[in-house]
RNA sequence: GCCGAGUUGGCGGAGUAGUCAAUCGCACCAGACUGUAAAUCUGGCACCCGUUUGGGUUACCCAGGUGCAAAUCCUGGACUCGGCA
């Protein structure tokens, strides 16, 4: 059965008229994807705070975890056993694995052989770099939980990601950091392309749709050749690296989608804020996975709708603050979700005072419902042929 | 009534002559967060001035005192808590 007949399809639906925005669907064993659609972050098998009944009451399409994070615990043998990531989390739907190339990188490497070393600026807090060795062959380096060595290469990655058990997957690649210069960019992004047709290789089974990943970091010409040789490769596009800025990460969407054949969905990895989507889904895009709504729910902020929410405050105010004490109204005045037709500000502000687990639950579960209705009202404008408009009228 | 212990910033609680505007925790305020080492992290928290180094004022129950110097020592007072009657 897992070397089956190629099981996953994607079809696009409408295209927009005055933009690239397309809708489409993706049909996986698990279920569809609505495109263009947010995949819910779930990194070790879960989507903190939430369980697999959560997600299907939230609406959610299909979520995603980490080859990385779930190789050092539980092991791809216990998620194997009880069939898949999926069904670990009584999630009954599709889901998606990142390769761990991204934590090789955000974990903290200096590179061998001069490459460079990581870290976005303003971050020397959240990681001491570990002198980890990127090698062609793949990564050694260390697990953050116990330090045990540990090798990572295209083919272990995709190994693990076939025990998973996800729906889509994606190649393993090596990240440049935004702080490289070309040539070191340059140097990334040939490890990378070597390793993606070795991915390719190396994945086996056909009830899996492998997407590439593109690089290139903010350079025009490595993002073009970068979306090239993916779309020689693979029939799904992910699109890759740490970006600098807002206005660069669109460039490179725009670079790398007219560059690979329309008909292939695409993927956004890590992006992003409100605004990000509006702007990428318009350029061709046609899913999404970032932390944003589930981390920063557990650190006590909720989406707001327009008019409320708008680009300046992205669309989210703190619960925590003594305001809300005493105010006897939803999160947010338009939304529809369980926690705002149930919950008042003042209870889960008293919830967050008091550090009780049912305030990170009720935000996360709230801000993933603004998120799924947020790209429900996408779709549906792109189909009734006015995304522009809403656009505008989130963004304006 | 007698004996003993104590009174420090919103709270708890260090400090017991100079390096103290006062450790630390909590609370509070602000900020950060884009393929999750994140229910996390950073900063502020007497008042005033300065963009930083910094400067000034008022402060450790109250009132006096000793001393170059006191939250820290002495005297008196107020209040609190134990033990004995």
């Amino acid at each position: 059965m897992r070397n089956g007949m190629k099981s996953i399809i994607f079809k696009i639906n409408q295209k927009d008229t005055t933009s690239k925005a397309r809708t489409g669907e993706i049909r996986t064993p698990h279920g569809v994807v609505r495109t263009p659609n947010f995949c819910a972050v779930g990194t070790q098998g879960t989507v903190k705070a939430l369980d697999g009944q959560d997600l299907q009451n939230i609406g959610l399409d299909i979520v995603l975890a980490n080859t990385y994070h779930l190789h050092i615990r539980p092991g791809e043998d216990v998620i194997d056993a009880h069939g898949g990531v999926a069904a670990m989390m009584d999630w009954n739907g599709p889901t998606m694995t990142d390769s761990g190339g991204f934590q090789v990188f955000s974990l903290g490497v200096a590179l061998e052989q001069g490459v460079g070393k990581l870290l976005r600026e303003n971050d020397d807090t959240v990681a001491k770099p570990r002198l980890n060795k990127i090698t062609e062959d793949g990564v050694h380096f260390q697990s953050h939980i116990d330090g045990t060595p540990l090798f990572l290469s295209p083919e272990t990655s995709i190994a693990i990601q076939e025990k998973i058990g996800a729906d889509l997957i994606v190649a393993f690649d090596d990240l440049e950091s935004p702080k490289y210069d070309y040539k070191e960019t340059k140097r990334s992004l040939d490890l990378t392309e070597k390793w993606l047709i070795r991915s390719k290789k190396a994945h086996k089974r056909g009830d899996q749709l492998l997407y590439g990943v593109t690089h290139g970091g903010s350079f025009e010409d490595l993002r073009i050749e970068s979306a090239k040789t993916n779309d020689k490769i693979f029939d799904a596009i992910a699109l890759g690296g740490a970006h600098s800025s807002k206005e660069n990460m669109y460039d490179v969407v725009r670079w790398t989608v007219d560059n690979v054949d329309e008909n292939k969905p695409k993927h956004m990895l890590g992006v992003g804020e409100i605004d990000d989507i509006f702007h990428i889904v318009e350029l061709g895009i046609d899913t999404f996975d970032c932390v944003i709504p589930t981390r920063v729910a557990r650190m006590g902020w909720y989406f707001v709708y327009p008019p409320e929410g708008n680009p300046k405050n992205r669309f989210r105010k703190d619960i925590s603050k003594s305001l809300n004490s005493s105010v006897m109204e939803p999160l947010s005045k338009d939304c529809q979700c369980m926690v705002c037709q149930k919950y008042t500000k003042a209870y889960i502000h008293h919830l967050f005072k008091a550090r009780e687990l049912l305030g990170y639950r009720l935000l996360t579960y709230h801000n993933l419902a603004f998120y799924a209705d947020l790209m429900s009202k996408i779709r549906e404008s792109i189909e009734n042929g006015n995304f522009e408009s809403l656009k505008k009228m989130w963004l304006e």
